[in-house]
DNA sequence: CGGGTAGAGAACTTGACGTTTCTTATGGCA
DNA sequence: TGCCATAAGAAACGTCAAGTTCTCTACCCG
C-alpha cells in the first residue's frame, strides 16, 4: 500500500488508468496525498506540477482544484498528515541531550521531502502572504512548544534558570535551525546543530 | 535624473519611445537598474514581469536577456548597487546601542523595496540553489561583518567577553532579524529588535 | 563616411495554470 | 432493485509570461 500506481508509468509519473475503477471522497483524497508526496520526493516542490499529481493520483485535475485553491494549500495539507506527531518529547535527563535530540529531529525532517515542501511553501509566501499564517501554525510553532517543554523539565532539575522560560529563548532552537536550513542548501551538518545549543542556547539558559 | 521615464506611460509602466534616442552600454545598464528598482517598488518581486521592466527602461527585453540570465540575476545586481555602503559603523561607545542601531539599519532595509527583493531571491533559491551563494555573499556576510566589528569594540572597551568574538554569535543578530523578516509580514517591530538584543545577544556576550 | 555592433520591437514557441465542457461511473434513496 | 443527482475522468481551452528569434535601424569606431 505504500504505492499507489501498479505499472505503466509513463515518463512523469503518470499511470495507465484507462481502466481503473473510479474513487471518491476520503479515498481518492488519501490517493492525491500519497501522490503528492511521492512526486514531491521524486521531483521536489519547484518542479512539482498539479497535472503530474492528478495523473499520478490516477484523478483529474478538476479533482485536485475542488479540494484546494491551490498547489501550495494542496502540499501544506499532504505535508502535514505526515509529520510524525510531536508527541515524540525526548527527556534524556539532560538538558542539553534534550535540545539536540529535538533539532536532530528537526534537521532530519528538513533534510527529506518534509524540508523540501517547507522550502517551496515559503518561497509561494512572496504570492500569498496568508501562507505564512499556516506555515507557522502547522510547521513552526509545534516546535517552539517541544522545546519550551525541553526547557520547563529542565528548570525542574535545576539546570535551567526559569527566567530563561521565555518564548524568545524558546524558539531560538527552531528559529536558528530554520535561518540555517533556508540559507543553505541541504543536507543540514550536525555539526551546525551543536553549535547552536553549545554556543548559544546552553550559555543561555545555564542557571 | 530619478525618473527615466519622462510622459505617456501606460497602465503598466511602459513609455512611449517611438521617438527616444537609442542608448547603449553603462547608459541602458543604468536604466534598466532604475526601471528594475522602480518597478520593484511599484509592483513588488512577484508581480515584477521583465516586460515592463523593459518597457518602463525603453528597452527592449532582448537587451535585458543579453545581460542577465534571469530575473533574480538582475533584481540582485539592481538592489545589490542602491544598498547603502555598510561603512557607516555606529559607534555609540555602548555595544547595546550599537546593536540596536546596526539592526535598526537592517531593518529599515527589509522594510522597503529591497526586502521585498531579498525575500523574491530567496524564494527563487527553490529553482536555482545557486543564488543562494549570491545572496549570502551579497546580502548576508556584509552584515554579519559589521557585527562581528561591533562585537570588537565592545570587547576593546571591556563590555564583551573576548570568546564571545566567534561567527556564529556574530551572525544572531543578522539571521535572528532575518528569521523574523522571512517568517512575519513586513513590518517589522522595533519591538523584535530591541528583545533580540535584550534577551538573547547582551546577555550572551556580557563579560 | 561606411560597415559592424548592438539595440528596438514584435512575433513566436513553450509550458503551466486554472477553467470549462462533456461523458460516465458511483452511491444514496425511493 | 432501479433511478438519478453528484462527483469523477478526460481533454480541450484561454491566459499569461518566460525566453528566443527575427528584422530593421541607430549608433560608434575606424
Amino acid at each position: 500500500m505504500t504505492t499507489v500506481s501498479e505499472a505503466g508509468k509513463t515518463a512523469h509519473g503518470a499511470a495507465d488508468h484507462r481502466k481503473g475503477p473510479r474513487r471518491r471522497g476520503d479515498a481518492l483524497h488519501t490517493a492525491i496525498f500519497e501522490a503528492t508526496l511521492t512526486e514531491l520526493t521524486a521531483v521536489g516542490y519547484a518542479e512539482l506540477k498539479m497535472e503530474h499529481v492528478a495523473n499520478r493520483a490516477r484523478a483529474s485535475k478538476g479533482s485536485l482544484y475542488r479540494r484546494w485553491a491551490s498547489r501550495a494549500e494542496l502540499v501544506a495539507d499532504a505535508v502535514h498528515h505526515t509529520i510524525p506527531s510531536c508527541a515524540e518529547r525526548p527527556d534524556t535527563g539532560s538538558v542539553r541531550e534534550d535540545l539536540l535530540s529535538c533539532l536532530r529531529g528537526f534537521a532530519t525532517l528538513l533534510n527529506g521531502p518534509s524540508g523540501e515542501a517547507i522550502r517551496g511553501l515559503m518561497a509561494d509566501t512572496i504570492r500569498n502572504p496568508d501562507l505564512m499564517d499556516v506555515v507557522r501554525a502547522r510547521f513552526i510553532d509545534p516546535g517552539v512548544n517541544l522545546f519550551l517543554d525541553v526547557l520547563r523539565r529542565g528548570a525542574a532539575r535545576g539546570e535551567v534558570r526559569t527566567t530563561a522560560l521565555t518564548p524568545r529563548i524558546a524558539s531560538l532552537g527552531p528559529d536558528l535551525l530554520r535561518e540555517y536550513f533556508l540559507v543553505h542548501r541541504p543536507p543540514i551538518p550536525d555539526r551546525a546543530l551543536v553549535e547552536m545549543v553549545d554556543e548559544v542556547i546552553i550559555p543561555l539558559i545555564r542557571a
